[in-house]
DNA sequence: TTGTATGCGTTATCAG
DNA sequence: CTGATAACGCATACAA
């Protein structure tokens, strides 16, 4: 079959520069020619025009200096974050990035691990919720945010210190009483300890707490209700909540409005991830932000390491408090909510 | 040399089932095969665990279903909006996607053009901001956002008409002054063009009206400096505001508080783009909303066409107008800014 | 319909 | 250091 693309090949530059084929591989990929070949070579790669095609060497070497990520979206801006920065540190490594796009379907999971093999990709980074999700074993692949066993390593935030920072923060900042409200509880991963630091840290200091979970399917109303069973005499049984996701705790803070309580005069609220309004500019609640390029470098870094076997099963890392206009701070910066 | 990894090839399958590799590659592929073969190689298929490797057709083909887009970043919501939307229509036709960040750095909008044609990719989706960009010819080539040449296709929301409806709705809303405030004046593109829309329909409507444009470079803080300048006696000289962006406008928002300026009952703010509350909640403020999915469906559907001969050079898209709490409407939402 | 054989562009081995 | 040549896994033209 003749060529589809009429594009030169380096048996053209070769040719025309008189040389060998080994000749031009070398040069093309820098290593130790000639100087009177390498000139030649040079001057035919110019006057072809010859660019460099990888499919000859991901057939050849079976390394495509691809990784798939795998991920739900990326209109969740902790996700587009993440996305970013794994591109970033791939890009570093002179990596490409293929991404695959969840939307939380089991089965688009798994069928993306396929695809990936079929790709011949050098590893997968996988953010994932299915909880029967098979592992492929010959092929670098690092977890986010879910631990699966020690053969995979998991690279998350510190959940656990995050939700214990969170309510020993809260009690700094004067509450007596606090209440968690997170979502998503069927499936338990790292994020699950969030829930456990805070309950740690608010026994720990004393402070009174309660926690509210809802299950993947149920409506958000429930918060409302049970917000609104916590309500007397224009007082909430709560000063200080903590809740799941900066995501979650934005609309949480529209139920409070509804009941005319004042974030954060009346209740402070703390949420998790560390989401700027679009994306660079002011935090959208006072919150435990994620380290998400250090989450995103360490994936990168683990799922191509040579020797997966020395890598920790399980990476956490730390993450800090930051003031976002819904706590009592001294620094007085303008409320945005 | 020896494989390198130890995967079972279309002539390991064949060898079990006695059958010949092409045989093999057509059953793969789902060309026709008499029945009797087709069962035994998927059964030689199911034991030896085959699975197929796409590294071998790229080479073969010079086809890799990959489609580059490039973009200046994920963190920005209206670019993951993109990002999403490409994705799930390159997915639909069973493309995948090599996706590039440029930062907005134009060296590496050239570089990443130069990586895609080294891998092959079979087209690209580009939303670049170098004015000295060099479309290749010999691949299929999309933009957004900007006009390059009538043989390479652009895909736009209707800017200009988005411009217009701005200040056709503040007029209607009863705005008695309006400016216009953007930033990025550089660069000539599509987004350019709500300006003029906008100026266009506050002649015709006869809406006294002014501009504002900032320069790439400048500080922000110039705007803050023009909003004082048309501050008296703790009134501005606008009642209505159509700002370039979302993004912008938010930011003008915190600078009329400053003022002690109420929106939308002292002055009215309608943006662009339509970006959501952690991409799915409530709009960040009343907008023209830009139809993502559209836009993303077009440039999948334009740059994968076989004839691009007969595909317009600009392809503009229908906005809308959405409130978003800085207007004032008769929907009583809350406001929750 | 099935088998055979060639080549896609590159890397790597081996001999000169 | 350079040249010649054999793979890598698959698709396809051609022969049977």
């Amino acid at each position: 079959m003749a060529r589809v693309r009429n594009a030169p090949t380096m048996a053209d530059v070769a040719r025309e520069a008189g040389v060998a084929l080994g000749t031009v591989s070398r040069v093309v990929n820098g290593q130790p020619v000639g100087a009177e070949f390498k000139a030649r070579v040079d001057a035919a790669i110019q006057k072809l025009g010859y660019r460099y095609n990888s499919s000859g060497r991901v057939l050849r070497t079976d390394r495509t200096n691809t990784v798939a990520l795998i991920i739900p979206n990326t209109i969740n801006p902790y996700f587009a974050l993440l996305v970013h920065h794994v591109n970033m540190a791939l890009e570093k490594r002179d990596y490409k990035m293929l991404l695959c796009f969840t939307e939380y379907d089991r089965s688009r999971e798994a069928e993306f691990i396929r695809m990936a093999e079929q790709n011949r990709v050098d590893g997968v980074i996988a953010l994932t919720y299915n909880p029967d999700l098979v592992i492929p074993e010959d092929i670098p692949f690092v977890t986010i945010d879910r631990f699966f066993s020690v053969s995979v390593p998991c690279v998350a935030a510190d959940n656990f210190g995050g939700g214990a920072l969170a309510a020993r923060k809260l009690k700094e900042l004067g509450c007596r009483s606090a209440a968690f409200l997170r979502i998503g509880s069927t499936l338990t991963n790292e994020p699950s300890k969030r829930k456990d630091g805070f309950v740690s840290a608010c026994v720990e200091t004393g402070l009174p707490f309660e926690v509210m979970a809802l299950e993947d399917g149920q409506p958000l109303s429930e918060f409302e209700r049970f917000l609104t069973a916590h309500y007397h005499d224009g007082r909430l049984d709560f000063d200080g909540l903590f809740i799941g996701t900066d995501s979650l705790a934005w609309q949480v803070i529209r139920m409070l409005r509804k009941l005319n309580l004042r974030v954060p005069e009346d209740v402070q609220v703390i949420g998790f991830d560390g989401i700027r309004m679009f994306g660079d500019q002011e935090l959208t609640v006072s919150t435990i932000v994620q380290p998400v390029q250090e989450i995103a470098e360490t994936c990168v870094h683990t799922v191509l390491s040579k020797h997966l076997s020395n890598v920790p099963s399980l990476i956490c890392l730390p993450v800090h408090y930051e003031y976002g206009g819904t706590t009592r701070e001294e620094k007085g910066e303008i409320r945005h909510v």
